[in-house]
DNA sequence: CCTTGACCTTCCAACGATGGCAAGGTCCAT
DNA sequence: ATGGACCTTGCCATCGTTGGAAGGTCAAGG
């Protein structure tokens, strides 16, 4: 099988095919003379467990812990579940961050007037963070500190 | 007052404010005879703004339009309402996606026993979709359909 | 005056997952 | 033999953010 036949088999597409085979996630696939790539019924069963389990959020890292516990027939259920409730707890995470988003938003949106006037509470609240829309405040996803203000002996004239 | 001031005063980071700069989100900081940006408390202020923007989960693109909107006296408030909306939907939808990502999850993680013998529900889900998980089938933010299958008049051996 | 260290500058690379395009080789039916 | 669908590799772009390197500046203290 090409792999474009194993992409419309698998539903993963041939460029993320050839991605996951470059980047270690599934094993190199065996050539044909002439280069082009074979894959067999089980190939295709591995690239439809990727894609499921892209379909359900899992990152490729996590996908890979997933992947080398579906070919261990040792190993023990707990490993697989704690990726699972670590990726659900993950989920829950941004989901709650974004239903304060959207909720803080609504508020704004609904005293906006949305109509000629330049008057709109929502640039409002975007000059100046009301206490009522600002919340606690919330770290984004993957933001880190600053390297953190280092003391000056004497302030800065 | 310095780009590191700066940082602190509006809590976007130099590194983000030199690449706001560089794209153009806000206007080039003037410099001082050594070349260091030179900030005033309005610059501070519109970082502010968009760091409460970024918050709020809107893209810098929309940023782009809610500062030039702002800088506006004669703005419409429906344009501000409008891209409020959209995001607010944009939000929506992420959400129902990862909600139903999480719940599907949360009923294979209940299947799991999580002890030490291998079997799983959620390995079996990956590897064959159950159509109780399955759910309709939905689009990853952002796929896009491969080319398509090009049609071979007669089947591939 | 010189050293130190905190700060600033620019430039380049990386992340994750995916798509797009280009230049070239292969396979197969007509 | 030709055409076209397919394959190959490789490089670029996305998006927002961080990290680092190499070097210049500034102020305080010895």
């Amino acid at each position: 099988m090409n792999i474009g036949q194993a992409a419309n088999a698998s539903g993963v597409s041939a460029k993320m095919i050839r991605y996951y085979e470059a980047t270690g996630l599934i094993p190199a696939a065996s050539r044909t003379d002439a280069g082009y790539r074979n894959y067999t019924e089980n190939d295709v069963h591995v690239l439809r467990f990727v894609r499921r389990a892209r379909d359900l959020g899992f990152s490729v890292a996590e996908i890979d812990g997933l992947l080398q516990l579906w070919r261990n027939r040792r190993r023990r259920s707990a490993d697989v579940k704690r990726i699972a409730l670590g990726h659900i707890e993950d989920l829950r995470q941004r989901i709650a961050d974004m239903q304060e988003m959207a909720g803080t938003l609504q508020q704004l949106v609904m005293g906006c007037s949305g109509d000629d006037r330049p008057d709109c509470p929502i640039l409002a609240d975007l000059e100046q963070p009301s206490a009522a829309a600002a919340g606690e405040p919330k770290r984004r996803r993957g933001a880190v500190d600053e390297p953190g203000v280092r003391k000056r002996k004497t302030p800065r004239r």
